[in-house]
DNA sequence: CGGACTTGTCTAGTTAAATAGACAAATGGA
DNA sequence: TCCATTTGTCTATTTAACTAGACAAGTCCG
């Protein structure tokens, strides 16, 4: 195996400190590059205008087309664009923020940043409970649970998608009451669930699969944030077993703490 | 621009459904196929030994030297190991799971989890506040902050890397409290703050950059969870701003929301 | 042992990524 | 208008990534 003896030693040496790609990572030049530069405008580093490629090579340490193959994949999604004679303008990309507490509602909480919000039901199914969610939901395992796949947009934007369970025999109108009212909460509230509070939220992040990024139009390497979520009756019995992936990228999710 | 028109007709056409991997994306395929098996590992997909490599290749789709490739990446991260005429077995990483409450401490976090727990720090600098650092510490801008830059490990493995910014003027004695004590609470106690609690929490997750790499001891692509978080005295008034980047692979964090 | 299965190694060839240099074309300011 | 600066396009070359096939070398089981 020769080129792994290479993977192996990739710690190479110091080079640059700013501008910092790895060569043989697996990861090419140009993405990573692009990877960086997008950060960078979500820090706010750049005032509306790139600096120029030959500018942006030397801070890489690589050759001006292999900036170019970054930019452009930038140009493409639709963060940058390209002026020839002028440069490179930002089009900068807004990022909401989601607040998660114990009373957590997807159109509540986008409320104020983005003018359209809605829910689709892209999937609905019946299976049969899996030990760990029907432990979760206090249901004997093996119990028939609605499975619910949903896409969350906010400006037409996808947000996050979500994979939500239910108790089948309660919640059979579920799926039908999400597609006529385009959120949970009214969904819940035409099936006489007028309240429910969030039990448990477990995060971790990772780079998106095939279905995330179809579902939330990503490219390959980006990254979502996975939220599984319990929420519950007032009293606390949980009703409904939540998967939900942010894309990372174009939101923050906020948790209060209320003193 | 050849390859980029490439890079636009990227969602070409339904492949298998299962081992999803992309070409021309940026990200090489070998790569791409160790993220999903180190993922389908993490989600306790296989047990014990991985399928063989022809069976693997031919899930991805892909050469079997491709496979091999993810298979000494994973090996050499630890994570397989590989045994010539047996098969490749999978060495089961442990995820810490890190609670997010109102009163959230780094080392009773992983109590029960781990043997070993520890906080190293790693840079120490005071520094002009940022005016958006002595807002959420209610300090005038421009303010002398001390700024911690700090590791934490969990059985000598790097969970977490972050950048406290506190009040120089009140603690200045910080950075030897922490270095004496290995504990955030602790070096709190020595100097006179027996409790404190945490205000907000705003996270997202992103691609791991260079200086995280490294304190993290991830390879490229390695995703980070960025935390940012107040914290304060009982009574509100905030004394610690932190950022903190956990290593999305290591850690899950479970925000528990008390009925 | 013998055979079926596994990973390890090798050679060879193809495709994609990155480098290098030259020049065209558009912009904006002196 | 002229000039410096910017992005756009082209050709050529090198290096890494991927594919293909063959065979060696271990392991396990009947």
């Amino acid at each position: 195996m020769q080129h792994d003896k290479l993977v192996t030693g990739e710690r190479v040496s110091g080079e640059k400190s700013s501008g910092a790609v790895e060569r043989r990572s697996g990861v090419a030049l140009w993405r990573q590059i692009a990877d960086a530069i997008r950060q960078s405008i979500a820090d706010g580093e750049f005032e509306g205008m790139m600096p120029g490629e030959i500018a942006l090579a030397a801070r890489f340490g690589v050759n001006r087309h292999t900036v170019r193959a970054a930019i452009a994949a930038l140009v493409e999604e639709g963060l940058l664009e390209s002026v020839q004679g002028r440069g490179t303008l930002i089009r900068r990309q807004t990022r909401f923020t989601f607040p998660i507490t114990r009373r957590t509602r997807f159109s509540e909480g986008l409320a104020g940043q983005s003018r359209d919000r809605d829910i689709r039901l892209v999937a609905e199914e019946r299976i049969a409970a899996d030990p760990a969610i029907a432990a979760a939901l206090t249901l004997e395992p093996g119990a028939e649970l609605l499975k619910l796949t949903l896409v969350s947009r906010a400006d037409g934007v996808p947000v996050s998608t979500s994979i939500n369970y239910f108790d089948a025999a309660r919640f059979s109108g579920m799926a039908a009451a999400v597609r006529e009212t385009g959120s949970i909460t009214r969904a819940y509230a035409m099936l006489g669930v007028t309240d429910y509070i969030r039990l448990t939220t477990d995060l971790t992040a990772r780079l998106a699969d095939e279905r995330e990024r179809l579902m939330l139009d990503l490219k390959p390497g980006a990254v979502v944030m996975e939220a599984r979520a319990v929420n519950a009756l007032p009293d606390g019995a949980p009703i409904q077993y939540a998967v939900t992936c942010f894309a990372a990228d174009r939101v923050t999710l906020k948790l209060d703490m209320p003193v």
